[in-house]
DNA sequence: AAGTGGTCTAGACCACTCT
DNA sequence: GAGTGGTCTAGACCACTTG
């Protein structure tokens, strides 16, 4: 691939270069110029590309990777960050003895449906657009610890609608970016209490009216769509979060 | 002052010259050399005191300006941050409105006493040390809203012990700072649940064994020393939080 | 050895704040 | 206008990774 010679052109002209820098470097990003998990150009590279000193590139690289957009390794290039892998509702409780262990997955239900009015205002989409609702329990050693609604958009999610589900992971999120090509980088949780329903009682082994923890997420990819609204419920007395103020 | 020429002596020979830099300075910091809210020397004035280039030591104001130890302000200075001020824990609820309103503070019991075994470990002071154990009420617009009880180490906080509560405001930490010179600069807030015991369901106008969210705060000064530990407890269905993953 | 990102320097110039 | 932090440059050298 031979230079662009791209040119710089800050259209907020209250903007330092190397800010609009990072934003032509994350709009090339969001483009798909570079997919996820794989490598930009080097710095050299692409301080030529876009004509600015290196210092100034680097400038920009680094705001970028404090955005959790790009990660750098020394010696071996900069990366468009893959997605988000972990488990990350874990953060939130503690069960059992809290090791590590990711929660097996069993899923209790799968359905294309048209989405509700709360469901397609939190994904975004317009009135009734077809979604897949994906119910499962997880599971840490036999014993039902969280119980999970999904609700995905359609098409996007037409693969994982059409395949297999026992072939899945106990993770979602890898398989919405090996099935489907959507990666996960953003997530917003929204954490709040209340009492479970007969039904939920009896899903997690626990009595009607139990006091529980309820994790509302919204997940978004590299260009800001959302792409998972998730209700996820758990028992109060194993919720344990610890936050630090600076 | 004239300039002191201090020689930058890592014993870290892997550290970066900016990170041994930003260390002393933090450690000039911590020392006391710039009180909390009060002007450092200029980047020149520092650079040629620690001969380094310019750059270099802006690296390392920049780290610590990150760590949230210092603010800089375009055209006036750097500063070293004054202490935590604000209502840090109204982030965990919604009450009523919501609206940013200040819950107005009653005191109940204000005592010096030896600390218990608990107490103790968590300021990390001997067994048995005086301490000072503070409880008090929070209510919006009359009504009990959270219920509090605060441990601090004496004899730092006499000054606190001596004074008359009516004359203290609704926030504790600026009476930390105006009365005993204690500047809170982060706090660790872990979050769980439980019910609420008799004593404390009356105090909170709500029925014994109601759900409850428990906030157990440990708050440190700029050295680092744990200076406060504090559990709060409210109502659970008041309770409201919002994380964003990345 | 070649290529990558990380550090450090020295200096010019700009933007903001205060007097 | 003087003093402060913010931006940008150009270049030298170092440290890490890979073939």
């Amino acid at each position: 691939m031979n230079s662009p010679r791209l040119q710089l052109v800050s259209d907020t002209p209250g903007l330092s270069r190397y800010g609009a820098l990072a934003a032509a470097l994350r709009a090339r990003i969001v483009a798909g110029e570079w997919p996820p998990g794989t490598a930009m150009p080097s710095e050299q590279q692409l301080a030529t590309d876009h004509q600015v000193a290196l210092g100034t590139l680097r400038r920009a690289l680094e705001s970028l990777a404090a955005q959790g957009l790009i990660e750098r390794v020394h010696g071996k290039g900069t990366f468009v960050r893959a997605g988000l892998t972990g488990s990350p509702l874990l953060r939130f409780f503690r069960f059992g003895q809290g090791t590590g262990e990711v929660p097996v997955s069993r899923i209790l239900a799968r359905d294309r449906i048209a989405a509700p009015a709360a469901i397609s205002r939190r994904l975004g989409l317009g009135a009734g657009t077809q979604v897949l609702r994906l119910r499962r329990l997880r599971l840490l050693q036999g014993q039902p610890c969280l119980l999970e609604e999904a609700w995905l958009p359609l098409p996007l999610f037409d693969a994982l609608a059409d395949s297999d589900p026992r072939e899945w992971g106990d993770l979602l999120y890898p398989e919405y970016a090996s099935r489907c090509g959507v990666h996960v980088h953003r997530a917003v949780d929204e954490v709040s209490f209340g009492t479970l329903a007969a039904t939920q009682a009896r899903q997690l082994a626990l009595p009607a009216g139990h006091p529980s923890a309820v994790v509302s997420r919204h997940a978004f990819d590299l260009a800001g769509r959302c792409i998972e609204a998730r209700t996820s419920v758990g028992d109060a007395h194993a919720f344990h979060y610890t936050v630090t103020i600076t």
